[in-house]
DNA sequence: CGAAGAACCACTGTTACATCA
DNA sequence: ATTGATGTAACAGTGGTTCTT
């Protein structure tokens, strides 16, 4: 590593124990690594072979992956000050540019795709979370509107026994009282004069969902 | 200028492993 | 010591965007 790449990654270093690196949108944070001679750098970035030669410094630096006696790749717990310098950083962006992830990965002796892929899971904690948050909000919205609504339809069962039940209407007065509310499918129902009670199935009814 | 292909990135779903009760 | 549940690191597949030819 040259002076100038102890330069850049102290400058990012900085940046990101100030917060500032995950303040800035991606083509900022670009302009931030062209600075000075590192136009180069950013060329190469660009093309892709600054991922590469990262990709060789991180087979120098410890990592939480081992390999196994069939080479599988091991899975081995973050520790608790990288997962909370993660955390840190994600709190402050939940997205990082390639500068920021070679930053991070470097501080936290990670390889570049280990950064990554938390990111990637994490912010898919995120929306899962945030949907479970939706799913329950709306759940209560539909509780209260339904509470609502019945009881709208008992007061309007109320308005129409009255209505029937007032002077000079052609019903008995006896007859707004049939409306029920059904316990079960809380539909609202008038039985027909000779139907029995029991025969549920043929009364007139009005949905309530 | 538009089309095709490459490279990169983010997202989603899945798998495999570590940890804990 | 064993087992099932849970959390999560890692991976594969896919689609969108950008850049190059």
């Amino acid at each position: 590593m040259n002076d100038d790449d102890n330069h850049k990654t102290s400058t990012l270093d900085l940046n990101l124990q100030l917060g500032l690196g995950f303040h800035v949108e991606k083509n900022v944070s670009k302009s931030l690594v062209n600075s000075k001679n590192d136009l180069a750098f950013e060329l190469s970035l660009k093309r892709g072979y600054a991922d590469e030669q990262v990709e060789e410094e991180d087979e120098e630096i410890a990592i939480n992956t081992t390999n196994d006696r069939n080479g599988c790749t091991k899975k081995l717990r973050l520790t608790k000050e990288q997962s909370t310098m993660l955390e840190d950083a994600f709190k402050l962006h939940n997205t990082i540019n390639t500068a920021q992830k070679r930053a991070l990965a470097e501080k936290l002796n990670l390889k570049q795709r280990q950064v990554e892929v938390w990111f990637q899971n994490r912010r898919a904690r995120t929306k899962l979370k945030q949907t479970e948050v939706n799913c329950i909000f709306l759940k209560k919205c539909h509780d209260k509107l339904s509470e609502e609504n019945l009881k709208l339809k008992r007061e309007l069962v109320e308005l129409r026994a009255l209505k029937v039940g007032a002077p000079n209407t052609s019903q008995s007065s006896s007859k707004g009282a049939d409306w029920n509310i059904c316990s079960s499918c809380k539909k609202i129902w008038k039985p027909n004069e000779e139907e029995d009670v029991v025969r549920k199935s043929s009364h007139s009814t009005i949905e309530l969902d």
